[in-house]
DNA sequence: TTATATTTATACCGATTGGTAAATAAATGT
DNA sequence: ACATTTATTTACCAATCGGTATAAATATAA
């Protein structure tokens, strides 16, 4: 049996509360480790994230963090599983608002929080994690596409059912609204990142929503 | 007198036409490897873009290269102003426009054709040529924020005319209004990369269009 | 106490990174 | 013809890249 099976199964091994695990206990938090993992890609991204910066940021040597989360791709995966579950979670939230336009309007707003918040770097992570890189690195610019085209499908979902409840007019093409909102949103990472203030993502979103009114 | 010197003398030496150079002629066209090296970087980013990448592109090996334009950093840099005054001179163009309103549309128009153009790289270059990086090409990242920086200050001395021409509300923020046409190009630059079509930048830029009447 | 299981730290791997030394080739000046 | 200048080719450099083999350390099970 090889380690990184080995190492796999133990990953894996379903949460017994009562039975102690076997061997030496391992020496760091995984959640915690994974959180400081997905800082460091957050900010760098991930060709930028080199696994001696992450090996330093951890606390952690190699060959636990290898053993504990698999390859530097695999560990990219389930930081990013970690991001969306955690820090932007606030989109799946903004959804439930009861008309599209404060679906929109919450979205926008919780995104300035988000990107002007000074506790975690600036930006989207889905945004920037591999917008340009080498051909090694193509697997996970193409996921981070379709990361992006999910957020869209989200978004037109939520305006179809605007639709259906008559507050989106039923001429509105809801995928472009999707593409246009996304676009904003994408920009914005973009702003967040190059060093813009709360106050001016704020106007930014405030001039994209007096939009509302004109496109319908 | 060290190579790099001598080598640095030789491309800043002023061009006379009638004078040929003494010793061995250079075996390529300089514009064009740049373009070449300029499509690379564009594609990649600045860190994406490998020197190996870079020499097989251009077809003309290493040491050839640092004598010709110094080395990765220069040469994007050199690229770099081959893009600003190249692919996107549309830019200047469009602040011509005889309105403020016009001088947008314009911009945008011309940044759908810019970006679904299938023979060059999609996405804008100075938007994502390093938006996430390690530590080694922070210089780099914080060029390119500059240069979007100035894109703004475009914008704002456009719109500043705009209010002094009569053409634009004197209660308008312009450097607000700049930062949220900046926004919608640099999402387009994002959405143009993960595979926007054409007829999807347009619907975009539609509405952000729409949003002119709205916003003042 | 001994065997087993698991994680740790150290030290290393081949491949790739950006960059260059040295010798040869090809042009002009005298 | 010969010296000088510049560019090219080849072969190499140290540093860093992601990743791992090995052995010591630390726990439970018997």
């Amino acid at each position: 049996m090889k380690d990184v099976v080995k190492a796999q199964k133990a990953a894996n091994r379903p949460a017994k509360p009562d039975a102690k695990p076997r061997g030496r206990p391992l020496a760091f938090n995984q959640k915690d480790a994974l959180d400081k993992a997905l800082n460091v890609f957050w900010s760098r991204g991930y060709e930028g994230a080199s696994m001696a910066e992450l090996t330093e940021v951890l606390g952690i040597n190699k060959p636990s963090i290898y053993a504990a989360f698999g390859n530097k791709e695999t560990l990219f995966r389930k930081a990013l599983a970690r991001y969306t579950t955690g820090p932007v979670a606030f989109v799946g939230e903004a959804m439930k608002e009861p008309t599209a336009r404060q679906a929109v309007e919450k979205l926008l707003m919780q995104a300035v929080d988000f990107f002007s918040d000074k506790s975690t770097p600036n930006g989207c992570m889905i945004v920037q994690g591999a917008l340009t890189c080498g051909q090694s690195s193509l697997a996970i610019q193409q996921e981070l596409i379709a990361y992006r085209g999910h957020f869209e499908a989200t978004l037109t979902k939520r305006f179809e059912l605007a639709k259906e409840q008559g507050d989106l007019a039923s001429t509105v093409n809801t995928k472009h609204m999707s593409k246009y909102i996304a676009t904003i949103h994408q920009g914005m990472s973009v702003q967040a990142t190059s060093g813009a203030t709360r106050e001016e993502l704020e106007a930014i979103v405030e001039m994209a929503l007096k939009n509302w009114l004109a496109i319908y």
